[in-house]
DNA sequence: AGCACGCCGACT
DNA sequence: GTCGGCGTGCTC
């Protein structure tokens, strides 16, 4: 008997082995196995077994590892396609699986306490005052589930509430069937939020799964899982490949998170991973979000995806959200702290009236430059040339970007005059500014840099939210979090930092950030909102003040179109990485040459070659990035196989290919 | 990705 | 004559 094995490596092959004797009865297909590959020790995964092979003197497998869980033949089927999909290998996606697919120990199981019910949460819903909303369309996916058909739907709530009371019917509606449930949640507070709210429908078959559990609560987890005595997981990322029984519904939440992507090898998004799981299990899948990713509206509207959701009413311009001209501004105060004249006005009101402000700001630190007036020194990290920013707090310089540290210089290190000038905004010269702007009100910052001792990002927002915060300037980690029922006030003290210029994907970001908010405050009535910007004609800032999601979507999908971007194009990045400069500027032209060269064999693909003159320097090593952009990914495979075949990349240079990629770098 | 194999420069 | 640099190619 021969074993199919794949090994955890970027090889898009499979090897076969000899089954020893002694195994034949033992051995199967999803079991991890120890064999020798190329000299070494090592695991690899039985994906397939067979009579014969074509290859002679084979090796054989030296042992069985994990004889009880052997992967299921969907997951196999799953990993292989999720592998296929992103152009890495097999046995990596099956690593990446196997920490939620194999409980390590054997487990004694107390049925009746799950590990995170220690949270305490024991309280069953009332579940009569749920909103019955797209009754339905929950027929329809209940009659997918039933009928045992894959089918994606779009789900854009109109909050965030009736999103909840959605899922819970739903959720209720298949547990009745007896079949199970994934709700994928892009990271791990949101899972902790999620069960929280949806423990209440069904305490005792729901688990949670993400990696920071222990081994032992994520053991027992699964060991409910396997006995399906839980029939719904609540899971980050890696749970897609959780070995639910029975599958009947995946629901991704918040589906446009970035978050879904592996930043590392192997690089797949969770999403893309749970509409493949769908359609392996035969299931219907939810993706859900109240600002899709531009690229599901567009499935949706070119009905590949069946879209649930209110349709927008005509867009009323929101009163209570009100765009400032930056340009416009006149006043004095705008050069110095960008604090408009409307703004602060406002600001004072909310605080007569005894209601909070939140202030919105994407830059960390003090002053975003540090710069000689006399010979045009300005200070950047020697690690990766960005620039680097003033910390009031620390007295020092600051890389936002690798964490490199420096002391702020008293003589420009270039001419060594003494003309070095701070500019530039952050957050933490907005809290000084407002500081000495109202010295009676109590003002508080909320970044990564006063977050950063554990639990003081929870206090900072607790504290707001009781009252005890006037003024709380912060950065997006603001976003989340806040109680807006104290506040007066909202602002944003330059929407266009949102947008940054590098991520095709900012508009869209930008877009996201504003109707969260506007919409949100919608439901309060108190509350004001003010957008500063440079750009106040820009369709985005527009659209989101307006509410008007459609708008949005089909402004930016008719710019995405023009600029061959997503969803009208994969967007895709080789990336070359190396310690020595020179050779990788060698070796990223001749590899700009070769895909260049390739390309030329297909219509609808294009590529954005690397820039030699600009390596991007980061930690110490170089890297930069070949973009390759097509209509068809098959093009992509062949254009990213044979240029990296005729590539010779020698020795330190190391090589990623990274299909859909989430970002430039 | 690792790792071995093999082919050219500076050393006991 | 050998040690070791790195480029090249394979792993059942």
């Amino acid at each position: 008997m021969i074993a199919q094995v794949v090994v955890n490596r970027p090889l898009r092959k499979v090897f076969d082995y000899e089954v020893p004797a002694e195994f034949l009865n033992l051995l199967k297909i999803g079991h991890r196995v120890e064999i020798i590959f190329a000299g070494v020790r090592l695991a690899g995964y039985v994906v397939g077994l067979k009579k014969e092979s074509r290859i002679k003197n084979l090796r054989k497998i030296e042992k069985i590892i994990d004889e009880d869980h052997p992967f299921n033949s969907r997951l196999l089927t799953v990993t292989r396609e999720v592998a296929r999909y992103y152009l890495c290998g097999w046995g990596e996606v099956l690593e990446a699986a196997r920490g939620v697919c194999y409980s390590g120990k054997k487990i004694k199981l107390k049925p009746d306490e799950p590990f995170h019910r220690q949270a305490g949460l024991h309280k069953k819903l009332k579940t009569t005052d749920l909103k019955d909303t797209h009754k339905k369309e929950r027929e329809d996916i209940i009659g997918k589930i039933s009928g045992g058909e894959f089918e994606a739907f779009l789900y854009q709530p109109s909050n965030p509430k009736e999103k909840i009371d959605f899922y819970l019917r739903l959720i209720r509606e298949i547990l009745r069937l007896k079949k199970s449930i994934m709700l994928l949640v892009p990271e791990i507070m949101a899972a902790d939020s999620m069960l929280k709210r949806l423990e209440l429908i069904c305490p005792e078959e729901t688990v949670m799964l993400h990696s920071r559990l222990t081994q032992r609560e994520k053991d027992y987890n699964l060991r409910l899982l396997k006995e399906q005595k839980a029939r719904l997981v609540i899971g980050t990322r890696s749970a897609i490949f959780a070995p639910l029984n029975n599958l009947g519904l995946i629901i991704v939440d918040e589906e446009e998170s970035g978050l879904f992507k592996k930043p590392d090898a192997p690089k797949f998004n969770a999403q893309k991973a749970a509409l493949i799981r769908a359609e392996v299990e035969c299931c219907p899948i939810v993706l859900s979000s109240l600002t899709p990713s531009v690229e599901s509206y567009y499935y949706a509207a070119k009905k590949k995806y069946i879209f649930i959701g209110e349709k927008e009413k005509a867009p009323v311009s929101s009163k209570r959200a009100v765009i400032v001209n930056l340009r416009d501004e006149e006043d004095i105060y705008r050069k110095k702290n960008l604090l408009s004249f409307t703004l602060r006005e406002k600001i004072e009101k909310s605080l007569k009236n005894k209601k909070s402000v939140v202030l919105l700001y994407n830059r960390r630190g003090f002053s975003t430059f540090v710069r000689c007036s006399k010979c045009g020194y300005s200070a950047a990290c020697p690690k990766c040339r960005m620039n680097l920013i003033y910390h009031y707090d620390k007295k020092k310089l600051l890389c936002h970007y690798c964490g490199y540290k420096a002391e702020p210089p008293k003589l420009c290190p270039e001419c060594k005059g003494s003309y070095i000038k701070y500019s530039g905004f952050g957050t933490e010269k907005f809290e000084s500014v407002l500081r000495r702007l109202y010295p009676a009100s109590r003002v508080e910052r909320l970044d990564v840099d006063t977050a950063r001792p554990k639990g003081r990002r929870q206090k900072i927002l607790s504290s707001y939210n009781k009252g005890d915060i006037d003024i709380l300037i912060g950065t997006r980690i603001l976003s989340r979090g806040v109680d807006f029922k104290n506040t007066g006030l909202i602002g944003i003290i330059s929407a266009d930092t949102f947008m940054q210029t590098t991520d095709f994907r900012g508009q869209e970001k930008l877009f996201r950030l504003l109707f969260m908010i506007i919409n949100r405050a919608a439901s309060m009535k108190e509350i004001e909102i003010v957008v500063q910007t440079f750009l106040p004609t820009h369709f985005v800032i527009r659209d989101a003040v307006k509410m008007d999601r459609a708008g949005f979507y089909e402004r930016e999908l008719r710019e995405r179109e023009e600029l061959e971007l997503p969803p009208f194009y994969h967007f895709n990045c080789i990336n070359l990485r190396g310690k020595d400069e020179e050779k990788l500027i060698r070796k990223i032209k001749e590899l700009n040459k070769i895909i260049l060269q390739e390309v030329k064999n297909y219509k609808n693909l294009s590529v954005i070659e690397a820039d030699p003159l600009n390596i991007i320097k980061q930690r110490g090593s170089y890297r930069q990035n070949i973009i390759l952009k097509g209509k068809k990914l098959t093009d992509i495979y062949e254009v990213i196989n044979k240029g990296l075949k005729l590539f010779k990349k020698g020795s330190d240079i190391f090589v990623t290919v990274d299909i859909d990629s989430l970002e430039y770098a």
